[in-house]
DNA sequence: CACCCCATTGATATCGTTGTCAAAGAACAT
DNA sequence: ATGTTCTTTGACAACGATATCAATGGGGTG
């Protein structure tokens, strides 16, 4: 038989709302009683039932990780950081797939939310860049905790990363390497961390006194098609960059591609750079220097503050921004 | 306010028991009776409560996915094969690390089962390996179903995918292609697909008259630096082969990465194949000849025998074997 | 000493389902 | 017509927690 806090109470020789009231951590449990009562849990083994906590309370203690079509590593990163937030808190996590294009994304997902009385929602790109989307939810008093928004109001659940510094950081290093012809490619036009790398790399360029050649940035998607084709375009043109740097490491990993079936020898005719030390970065060859960023810390972050607002404790909810590291590798060479 | 079963029991004119009834499928309730009830259901968008059909009818409705450090993309992609299964169902799903190693294991994860009160395991490989361990959620009487196993009972649930013959067919196409010197990199040797595999590529060398040279064949356990490693140990022999079959995409990506660092051309000097068809697979270039297993849908059918079987529906609760495809990419070159 | 206040505790109702069991009526056999 | 069985239905208890609200008692205040 399974041990319920009846069984608790009894031995402890207490009601059952003082053991609902240590379990629940409430204020005004005399000291002794509550360690009585903790004795009896241990010695029992006792686990609170959660359909019957969330059948009462009304809550359902499920977060949802909200997605639209992340690289794998990416999603498999963010799901474990949250996983390892919401161990040993009680939460668990449903995920649920978008379509950030479809025109009843907002109804549906407060549908969604209501249907499995979802406790909150963790957002990512690009669902949250979309300013419309997210105040939707504040108007439905949905809760919910943003990985790398674009722009938040500062009372707003989100965690955040240093893209546009890591970008210019990256590109300084580039310069430093002795490159004046650079290439860029940008990200998917509907994730700001797109822009931020973006700009980050504009600037970079324009503080060190160089100039912009218009030829060499393109627009890409954050694939591997998208990187190839941008390469594809580049390399056809009359005179070709020494560098590119590409928005992240797949479409870093299709210009190598486009680069290679042209002829060109990475590093020693073309450096590459990437963005995001996916596995890829590292099984091609030569492998890509690229910006790291704690996406399961940044996940576990973005977890446990919602939880934290959830459990009112005030003091852990905190929104925080993240710190990149820089990784260099074999496809950025001196020239 | 949300609609309880009292809602529509009021609205169809009927016992709560009844809607219940309909709700659930159960049998004996009168085709009119039933109707009725269900046009209530629809017009108050009634949706069943989960915490309290979970607390009175002492299911959980969750299932968990056990896995060990595949890679990130096989994760994905069984997860993602779980959900869409669960979708609609009123199912659904958490994620459990494990650790194949540990001494603890079968304990840890029957005192998890019961913690959460799981419904049902789904075992990924190469926990769906361990015999003591199934036969352990056997004893404690834990439902779970297999993906990819290597024996076992026709009663248990599982699917599986044909690795042997895929292998067998993959060898025999770098046969076909004029190649007699073929060297073969192992899988992880807790998996069984790494056997399968093995014997494949062994039976379709002999097969064909050929013979197996031990140099060739070096050990390796899935990751990427494994099949480096193993290139590196090739590329220094004295004879090197001209072909070689790595029993997953990430080995054939490192052994690629030693070919080319050895100044090897692949494929015009040595042709790679590989297992899986990983998002790396044609990502890098040459892209890799591989064998695509359809994952996702294997896993989606583990889960969903799964739940047929909970739901009592015992015609729909069969195991499956899954067809591969093989998928010759520019890696593979004729001699 | 009388009073009030606040911290602590418990009895009981309640959340929204499903399980139990019995009743009512239809169908069938004798 | 009567008894028996089967189908259909409902009243009410139960699942295991939290919420409400009242009771208790110790401590401080005038």
């Amino acid at each position: 038989m399974t041990v319920t806090i009846k069984d608790v109470s009894k031995d402890a020789a207490v009601s059952i709302k003082t053991v609902s009231r240590v379990i629940n951590n409430e204020a005004n449990v005399a000291k002794t009683t509550k360690e009585k009562v903790l004795a009896s849990v241990k010695k029992l083994g006792f686990k609170p039932n959660k359909s019957a906590q969330s059948l009462r309370s009304k809550k359902s203690y499920m977060l949802a990780l909200l997605y639209d079509n992340p690289n794998k590593s990416y999603l498999a990163d963010v799901q474990s950081g949250i996983f390892n937030a919401c161990k040993s808190t009680g939460y668990n996590l449903v995920i649920q797939e978008c379509d950030y294009k479809s025109n009843e994304l907002k109804t549906d997902i407060v549908k969604f939310v209501e249907d499995f009385r979802i406790d909150g929602l963790i957002v990512t790109p690009p669902l949250s860049d979309m300013e419309d989307f997210l105040q939707n939810l504040d108007n439905h008093e949905i809760e919910y905790s943003v990985i790398a928004p674009s722009t938040r109001k500062p009372e707003s659940l989100h965690v955040s990363s240093n893209d546009y510094e890591a970008a210019y950081s990256l590109t300084s290093e580039i310069i430093k390497h002795g490159h004046k012809d650079i290439g860029f490619i940008k990200g998917h036009p509907k994730h700001s961390a797109s822009h931020l790398r973006f700009n980050g790399f504009v600037d970079a360029i324009k503080n060190n006194g160089m100039r912009i050649n218009e030829h060499w940035i393109k627009q890409g998607n954050f694939s591997f098609k998208s990187g190839f084709d941008a390469g594809v375009e580049i390399f056809h043109s009359e005179k070709i960059p020494t560098a590119i740097f590409a928005s992240n490491d797949s479409m870093a990993a299709g210009i190598m591609k486009s680069a290679q079936m042209k002829g060109l020898k990475v590093p020693h005719e073309l450096s590459l750079a990437g963005f995001d030390d996916s596995p890829i970065a590292h099984q091609i060859w030569p492998a890509l220097t690229t910006v790291k960023q704690p996406v399961e810390k940044m996940a576990a972050h973005a977890a446990k503050i919602l939880i934290a607002k959830f459990d009112g404790l005030a003091e852990q909810t905190k929104s925080k921004e993240f710190k990149s590291e820089l990784i260099v590798r074999e496809s950025l060479k001196t020239l």
